[in-house]
DNA sequence: TCTCCATATCTGCTTATCCGTATGAAGGAT
DNA sequence: ATCCTTCATACGGATAAGCAGATATGGAGA
């Protein structure tokens, strides 16, 4: 339990959750672009991600895809899930959304 | 959402916040008895959770009694009763419990 | 093989968090 | 007034987490 909220307390991590949620799957360079962020950052919280089991990973191409841990118990998910729904309320979120949606940022 | 999981996200924190959502209000001396742990931890720990707006505090006598706060918000309030329904299945918890109940430790 | 791009990891640094100990302040009782 | 109990908080040290920037890896295609 400890260790969940330990990775949700990041807004870099809570940031790349939420989209992962919501898009299903996402590429790193996706990510960055929508987060605005280095590459190096958002690499290394995904890699805290998974080492927690909180997401999985897939090569497919030149991309490593992430997407939320099928595998998850239900209790980390119902609380994701209730991150998920409270980040519609808040600019920040939001804001990746519509950079993320704007284009196809995958080259 | 990251201040509340930043509480959350430590053992002693969680388990101050379960029990005192289980017994409605403790005094430190109660928390202390029940965790097993030294006053200044407790103490240092609930200030934190007052802070950040998850408990609140009352006079009483000799002793300072801790509630959750009343006032949470439905986000916080629901993820903190998610935690307390899981904490149920674990041990650790349990017995916290056990050691609260089983005598009067305000004394 | 060589290059390019996506991604991962390393380095050096700064900051945050947690702990135990010790001390301080408030209020009740003697 | 002084003592006791309860609780709060400041100090110093240890550990962990964060960051930016640089470098390394690994697959795809020329």
């Amino acid at each position: 339990m400890v260790n969940l909220f330990k990775m949700l307390s990041d807004e870099t991590r809570l940031r790349c959750l939420v989209l992962l949620s919501e898009q299903n799957e996402l590429c790193v360079c996706e990510l960055m672009y929508a987060l605005d962020l280095p590459q190096s950052k958002i690499s290394r919280h995904l890699a805290n991600l998974k080492t927690n089991g909180l997401v999985s990973q897939r090569r497919e191409q030149q991309w490593v895809i992430y997407s939320i841990n099928p595998k998850l118990n239900n209790f980390d998910k119902d609380i994701i899930n209730k991150c998920v729904a409270k980040a519609k309320d808040i600019t920040l979120f939001q804001d990746d959304i519509k950079r993320l949606i704007s284009t196809d940022n995958r080259s």
